[in-house]
DNA sequence: AGTATTTACGAACGCTCGCTATCTATACTG
DNA sequence: CAGTATAGATAGCGAGCGTTCGTAAATACT
């Protein structure tokens, strides 16, 4: 148990892998039960060695047994079915924002036991940590589970996250939140292992995992602020801590990265808010048009999009050059990658196919293989969702006795 | 042996397993000899385990015993020491240019058996295909290596390669090479495992596992064209298959990708050609400047990089301009990839400080996290020592018998 | 030079584990 | 009510690892 090379040992070492190897198999056909004969199957194992493994499974709690239950009509003996018992290790992801709280309670096959959120006008640092703590507890209690069952955790923070202080950098709306060690706060409610990510990471595992199989994601969260997460065949990409920032692309007309401003250049160009004010703008010069009409005073990025929706030229002409000035901050990123697909989430993201089709065209021109342009299907649930996601990763890469020969030298 | 989830089984995988982790632990101390008391302390394993694992391994080759030589001057009986026996399964590297083929040879350790270039004022596909037969077997008799024990053998061309078919898309100078199973090609003549991938892709490779270590390296072959290969953690990151085609990022003057150009945008602006054509403009406007005196007639990408260097104010604005459409068209990725050290390589990477102080001014304005720039150690031979470690990493992948239990879902 | 000490190799024993083969249990079919 | 097909339980066998003891080979000390 010392050294970090390889697992190797005896045949109880033997044996621990050949329960993990069981333990996986009913992992990767979940939420489905599964009958014994399919483990031998699915492992590659002999029968008696699975049927031991899964006696100990079923004692240790991670396994339960289904009846011969419903319409399984078949020949012979009808056999007994079993499934991951969630309640095991149950997992909690916790959102974070400026102005919304949000916590997600999963059990280990990735059933969603409960989703508390909790909106306010903006808090302090200090407030905000104590309706962290109410959110946590109110969805333990709605999820009935015992604090001391949550066998992982992960916070999403927006800003720059660094993972082994736990202080995330860059935030804006929050006074004092830099100061805070997030981490430490959820570990003293929690008692378990706690890790803490960018907000725009966690969404990006999420969509991943819905999306599934391999390949390169990159999920881009586009709303008041812009990030991404890129994800490679399922693995998270870091770099030095903040990949993703593309927020900070400069722009034709705007190239500084100014440390005074927590946004960065594309965010000030095509952010939801730099989107409200092209409008507004458009509008005061054209007082005709649809836009206007639709707009008033308290012009929207929402009206934005619906009056280009509605063909209305001048708002479309607003949507282009957004779209324009994105697909070329991200062009070169995509030809860098060559990402499976591209997907967009956010609040801009609800801009739907106005948005998207004209991205698309001017992505075209710029890069050699065109990824997918998709929009998230998770609506605001994307970034709890990844966090979840993340928990229950750890827990599983803690479980599964895995015997990591990964080596790259 | 047909399921893919675990390897788990028998005593015999266990066997298989622990005689697998004594040959890493020789192969991570690589080229040291290790005694049998170290490799049970690295391993783990009790000291008649590993016994009878050196024994096998030494049976198959994989092994070879050293005398108790030297100077190793202890207590007590002298022990034997083993080390990998490179010749066991010596690998091929190939780099195919249009100008130059290079072949190298290395042992399981890592050590060149044989290196051999020969360079030519270009080549037809079917000249190509008989000058790497040639380069090939030259090679293969220098290392004094026959061609049956060859192991696996990877290949490099430019352009954009597609692993499965063999084929290479997008290729200048070289009629008809697109039109050339090259794995086919190199099979023929060795009968065993060949890759072919990217030359940028395998300097970068190359690069990272001179730095050792993790991270995330984007290592960036400047010449006439322009590639970049990125490594993250030791693994190489192809996207869907054409991941680091920089060339092809637009820039502020030409956004455009040209299907009937092989080059990109960026290649089009600061290759090395365009460089050039620069320093030729900016001596034809400033006669009397140290550009136009070195240069002349015949003025070379060298000559501008040399003229800026003894600070000539005609050459320096050259470079500037070069290094500000470089930083301007790298930065989105650096922001996205955040990677721990970006390495330029290739001909114009001979221009040294000049470039790279320039370029560094610029990018430190334009991202959040500096990587840190560097110029490549390894000079012309980074793609064919790329070429090698991959060959390498492929036959280590193949012999450990890793029952790789990774998953993601 | 002889003895003690240190280090490493080698062989025998016991333990655990998984695989093969056989037997028993259960439910549907005719 | 017998026959059959499927699944679960049990016994014996073989393989491999770890522990323990004995032996070999070199150095240090007297």
């Amino acid at each position: 148990m010392s050294k970090g090379t390889i697992g190797g040992g005896g045949t109880t070492m033997l044996r621990r892998i050949n329960v993990a190897s069981v333990l996986d198999a009913v992992r990767r056909s979940a939420p489905a039960p599964l009958r014994v004969a399919e483990l031998v199957e699915r492992t590659g194992l002999a029968r008696p060695t699975v049927a031991q493994a899964v006696d100990e499974l079923l004692e240790a709690g991670w396994l339960q047994q289904h009846g011969p239950d419903s319409a399984d009509r078949s020949l012979g003996r009808p056999a007994i079915r079993v499934s991951l018992r969630g309640r095991a290790a149950p997992v909690l992801g916790l959102d974070v924002g400026p102005h919304r709280v949000t916590v997600g309670v999963s059990d280990l096959a990735g059933r969603k036991l409960a989703l508390v959120r909790r909106s306010g006008p903006g808090w302090t640092a200090q407030e905000l940590l104590g309706v962290i703590t109410d959110v946590i507890n109110e969805a333990l209690t709605e999820a009935e589970v015992p604090a001391e069952d949550i066998a992982a955790a992960v916070a999403a923070s927006p800003g720059i996250v660094d993972e082994h202080t736990g202080r995330v950098q860059l935030v804006p709306s929050v006074p004092g939140w830099s100061a805070v060690d997030l981490i430490k706060h959820v570990r003293g409610l929690l008692d378990c292992p706690v890790m803490l990510d960018n907000d725009a990471n966690l969404a990006a595992l999420a969509i991943a995992a819905a999306r599934g199989g391999t390949g390169t994601l990159l999920a881009v969260q586009w709303g008041e602020r812009l990030g991404a997460g890129i994800v490679i065949d399922g693995r998270l990409h870091r770099g030095t801590g903040a990949a993703g920032e593309i927020g900070f692309i400069a722009t034709d007309t705007d190239d500084v990265i100014n440390p005074d401003d927590s946004r960065g250049p594309l965010e000030r160009a095509v952010g939801s808010e730099a989107i409200a004010a092209l409008g507004r703008q458009a509008a005061l010069d054209n007082p005709q048009s649809r836009l206007a009409e639709l707009g008033g005073e308290q012009l929207d990025t929402a009206d934005v999009f619906a009056a280009a929706a509605e063909r209305d030229p001048v708002a479309q002409a607003v949507v282009q050059q957004v779209a324009r000035t994105f697909a070329r901050a991200l062009a070169p990123s995509v030809l860098v990658l060559d990402p499976t697909a591209v997907v967009i989430g956010g609040g801009v993201a609800r801009a739907g196919a106005v948005l998207l089709d004209a991205i698309a065209d001017q992505l075209r021109l710029l890069t050699l293989n065109h990824p997918r342009l998709e929009l998230s299907a998770l609506a605001e649930d994307a970034v709890v969702t990844g966090a979840m996601r993340m928990a229950l990763d750890e827990v599983w890469q803690r479980k599964l006795p895995t015997p990591a020969m990964t080596s790259t030298t």
